[in-house]
DNA sequence: TCCGAAGGTTACCTAGAGGTACCTGATAGC
DNA sequence: GCTATCAGGTACCTCTAGGTAACCTTCGGA
């Protein structure tokens, strides 16, 4: 890992340990759903607008391996599971909060200056050959 | 918008916006390296510990494509590149401050918990075969 | 004349995220 | 008996993020 003093604040790296949490595309997107409370899984497909339950599954395992969600499962039939944060799940939730409210304040302002760098890069090619 | 109220969070879905931008692994790495002030290709490279070039250069441009970095090159020889945020990458500074907060607060908490649960599985799989 | 630095690009490869489709297994309703 | 429900598991596929290694360009210096 070769931690070069000074240089190294990522070596160590808190980012990118939130990174390896965070960074599938639905990790957030759960851990979101869950804030407000228990989920179960049909829920949580429904909640999350696409999500596989396939997918579902693996995140919440992935979750569950880190200690951020628990996972209670009822001797019922049909079967009952509800997911919810755990206490250290729930530190995450500020962080979250903040990223989404992010996302709702800037979100168009980033989907304009994407559509206007795409069209920019458009014209330059129809202008230029 | 089909906003069912309490339901579709997810269907206009901040989070999945987001989550597209920051949710490659070194996408929030870089920006909070930006933070600090602008910054050279080779420097970004040392400070990040261990993104490649390449990478690099591929995640500057996604940050350049969503309005959220820019970039500034001199014409001088060795050529001199730098990457700073925009108004727009600022305003995702505080969610990323919280969120490298966050994994360096409760880090080692998840690495703990992790560790824990691998070894009590390794422990079942001798056990009960 | 060749080398090195800076900031790339390109070709090629791998791992894994994510998706579809279909299977299980217990029970409840018809 | 047949079917539906719920929470999965499994097989199989595709796509892309990320990595390595090599090459390019421009200049100043030995």
């Amino acid at each position: 890992m070769s931690l070069r003093p000074g240089i190294a604040f990522l070596a160590d790296c808190p980012a990118l340990l939130a990174m390896e949490i965070i960074a599938s595309k639905w990790s957030m997107v759960t851990l979101f759903a869950l804030t407000d409370g228990p989920l179960r899984h049909g829920e949580l497909v429904e909640l999350s607008g696409g999500i596989s339950r396939k997918v579902l599954t693996q995140t919440l395992r992935r979750l569950q391996a880190n200690g951020l969600v628990e996972r209670q499962a009822y001797a019922e039939a049909p079967p009952r599971v509800e997911y919810s944060l755990t206490d250290l799940g729930r530190t995450l939730e500020e962080p979250i909060r903040m990223l989404t409210a992010w996302a709702r304040e800037n979100g168009e302002a980033v989907v304009t200056f994407r559509e206007a760098a795409q069209a920019a890069r458009a014209g330059s090619v129809n202008r230029t050959v």
